[in-house]
DNA sequence: TATGAATGAGATTTCATTCAT
DNA sequence: TATGAATGAAATCTCATTCAT
C-alpha cells in the first residue's frame, strides 16, 4: 500500500542523517531507476543500516513515493518562492525558466526523478504524485497569461490553456536536457552545439529559448 | 558489450515469428520498464523459447536496443512517408503531429520505448540510440522553418534552431500524454479536460496545438 | 541458555501489567507458533515497551518457555483443584474431562500452547517441559484406577499404565479438536457434525465420550 | 495461492532426484516446522539449487504442502495396502496399529509432519489437508466396527462414532510417542519405561495397547 | 527501570543466462 | 537450430536483540 509518508520515525532523526538519506535516496533513484535502485547500497551510501529505512520506511515503494513528493516540492518552491506576483507575465515567465535551469543544475536528481515517475512500470506512482505536481504549475501558467490577455501585452484572442500546456513542455524538456543523456544529445543536435554544454552556453542558448517563449505569447511577432 | 544488431539467425526465421517477437518484446519493455521485463515471460508471449531468444541476441541489453531501433525506425516511417517535401511548412507541421498522433494511438508501445530510453539507468542506451533518433528530425525540422522564411511565410527574424527544438519539445509531449499515466493526468490538468480522453476528444485538442504551434511561426499574430 | 525462570524484575512489576503480558503472550504464541511471534508485535499488544521484554526474561527463549509453564500449571489447576480426591474413578474422570473441556474453552490459547509443545523445531523444550507436565497427571491417573480396581469397581486384571495411557490420549485429543483446525475437522468427520460447533453440541457429545472412556474400565459390558 | 500440485516439471524429473528431494523436505519440516526450514539448506541437502526448487514448485507453502500430501498418502498406503477386508475388526485393528509403528518407526518425518499440520500457524493448510487425511480412516473405522456389532462379536449398543474416534486418538498418540521428544518422554512416563525404547520394547508395549483397545470394543470385560 | 531506534544476519524469491539434449 | 531445466547471484524485507538515553 502507498502511504507516501515515512513512519513517524524518520521525522525525529537528526536533520542532518535525514538530508543525507534523502540525498543520496534521490541520486540514486535518480541514476539508476527505482528497478536499479538496491536499498543496500542506498544503506551504506547515506550511513545507515539497511534496518534501519524499513524503520523509517514500509518498504522501497514508500521511500521512493516519498522522496519524489520531497523533490516536487523542492523544485517547487525553489522556482516560485523568489517569484513576485506583481510581475508581469514576460518577466515571471523568465523567471520560471532561470529559476528552474538553476535548480535543474544544482540538484539534477530531482528533476530525474521528475523524468523517473512518467517512466513505464511507475504506473502506480503516477496518480498519486501527478496530480500535485502539475496541478499548482498548470493553474499559475493559465492565470498569468489571462491577466496578460487583459493588460494587453499578450496577444487577443490566445488559447490560454494550450499556450500554458505548451510552454510547460518546452520548460519541461529543457530541464530534462541538463540531467538526462538522451534529451542532452537531443538538445546538442537542434542548438547544433559541442560535446560539452558548460554553464555561460546554458545561459546564452536560455536566453534564446526564453525569447522564444516569449514570442509565442507576444501580440506582435518580432 | 552493446551489438545493436541481432544475430544473423534472427534475420532467417519467419517473418511472423519476427514480427510477433517484436511486437511482444516492445509491448513488455514498454509496459514493464528494461529492468522489469522478464525474458521467460516475453519468451512465452511470444511463442518462442528463451533459448531461441538467446540465439537470436547477444542478451537482454541486444535485445532491448534492437528493440528500440526497430521503433524508433517505425515511428519515423509512420510520420514521414506520408509526407510530401513540395507541401509548405504548415502543412507538413500538420501532418507531423497528425501522423504522430495517429501512430501513438494504434502502436503506443513505441511511444513508451522513447520515454524508456530518455530514463535514468538506460544512459548506456542513450549515445547509441539518440544521436540516430533525433538527429533527421531536427534536420528536418530545421529545414522546413528555414525554406518558410526564405517564402516569406514565416516570421523573418525567427531563431531557426530553438524554434526547431520548441515544436519538437511540444511533439514529443503531446504523444507522450497519449501513453504515458503521467503525462495523460498533465494533459488532462492542462486543457481542463475529465477522466476520458477519447479519440474524438484528442482530435479537437490536436487541432487547437497545431494552430498554437503554427501561430508560434507566423509573422502576425493572429 | 534456558533459564526457565524470568528474571527477578518480572516477579516485581504490577499484576495486571504481568498478567497482560502472559495472556497477550499466550494467545499470540497459540495463534503463530514460537517462530512465527514477533517480539515487537507482542510487546505492543501487551502495551510494554520491547526493551522491557527484555529486561524481564533472557530472550524469546526464555519467555517461551515461561509462557508454557505458566499455561500447563493453569490448565493443571483448573482440573485439579475443584477434584476431590474421595470421589470414585468414575466421578473423577468426569470430572477432568468436564473441567478440561471447561478450561480449554476458556482459555484456548493455553492448550494450543501444549500442541505447540509437541511440535517439531521445539525438542530443545520438550525435556524441560514434558516431564513435570506429564508426570502428575500420569501418576495420579494410575493411581485411582489400582484405587478403582482395589475397591472392585473397575474391571479386574485392567493393564493399569496402558489404561491410563489410553485415557489420557482421549483427553488430549479432544481438548485439541477445541483448539486446533485441524482437529476440529477431524472430530466433525468422526462424528459426522456439521461446519458449527456450539457449547451445547459439544457438551452432548462429551457425554457420550466420557461414557466411552468410561467403559473402558467398567467390569461387564453395557 | 495453494496450488498443492507441484509444477509440471517435477513429473519429469528423474525419480531419484525427485525421492531424494521428498524425503529431505519431510525430514526438514519434520525437524524444523515450516517456520524453521531454510529452503537454501533444503536444496544443498536434497543436491540441487535454490532455484530448481522454484522451478518445480510456486513457493515454500506449494512444497509444503505437497510434501504433506505425499506424506499422507504414503502412510496411508503402507496401513491400508496390506489390510484384508475379510478380516474381523480385530484382526484389522491388530494389522493398523502394527502397520502404523512400523511405518513410523522407518519413516519417522511423515508422522511429524502429521502433527506439523496439527500446529498453530497451520491453519492455512489445515483445511485442504485435514479433510482427505481424516476422512478415509473415520469412514472405515466406523464400518468395521459396524460389521463387528452386526457379526455379534462386538459389544451390543457401542458407540460406534465415539469408538471410532477414540481408537484413532489412541492410534495418532501412539505413533506421535515414536517421533515427538514430548510425546515420547510422556509415553514413558505412563508406561514406567526407562530412557530408551528399543524396537523390542516398543513391541511387547504394542501388545498391551492393542489389547486394551480391543478390550474397549468386546463384549464382555476380561 | 523503561524505552524504542538501530542493527545486520538471514530468509524467501526472482531471473538472466547457460547448456545438454 | 530449438528447447527449457538448471543455476546462483542478487534483491527485498524481517526480526531478535542491543544500547544510549
Amino acid at each position: 500500500m502507498l502511504r507516501a509518508m515515512p513512519k513517524s520515525t524518520f521525522d525525529k532523526i537528526a536533520p542532518a542523517k535525514r538530508e543525507r538519506l534523502l540525498r543520496e535516496a534521490a541520486r540514486l533513484f535518480g541514476e539508476r531507476g527505482f528497478a536499479g535502485t538496491d536499498i543496500a547500497e542506498l544503506a551504506t551510501r547515506a550511513g545507515v543500516s539497511k534496518g534501519s529505512i524499513y524503520t523509517y520506511f514500509e518498504g522501497k515503494d514508500d521511500l521512493y513515493l516519498f522522496v519524489c513528493r520531497d523533490g516536487l516540492a523542492r523544485s517547487r518552491s525553489a522556482v516560485y518562492e523568489g517569484l513576485d506576483p506583481s510581475w508581469d507575465v514576460f518577466r515571471q515567465i523568465d523567471h520560471i525558466f532561470r529559476a528552474g535551469v538553476a535548480f535543474a543544475s544544482q540538484w539534477p536528481e530531482y528533476i530525474v526523478l521528475y523524468i523517473n515517475v512518467a517512466s513505464p512500470g511507475m504506473a502506480r506512482f503516477a496518480e498519486s504524485l501527478s496530480l500535485e505536481v502539475e496541478g499548482r504549475t498548470a493553474d499559475h501558467l493559465k492565470q498569468i497569461i489571462r491577466q496578460g490577455i487583459d493588460e494587453g501585452i499578450l496577444r487577443r484572442g490566445l488559447d490560454v490553456e494550450v499556450s500554458a500546456f505548451t510552454i510547460n513542455s518546452i520548460y519541461i524538456t529543457v530541464l530534462q536536457s541538463l540531467v538526462s543523456p538522451h534529451y542532452r544529445i537531443r538538445l546538442r543536435q537542434y542548438l547544433e552545439l559541442d560535446q560539452t554544454l558548460s554553464a555561460e552556453t546554458i545561459g546564452t542558448h536560455l536566453d534564446r529559448i526564453i525569447h522564444c517563449v516569449q514570442d509565442l505569447l507576444r501580440p506582435a511577432a518580432g
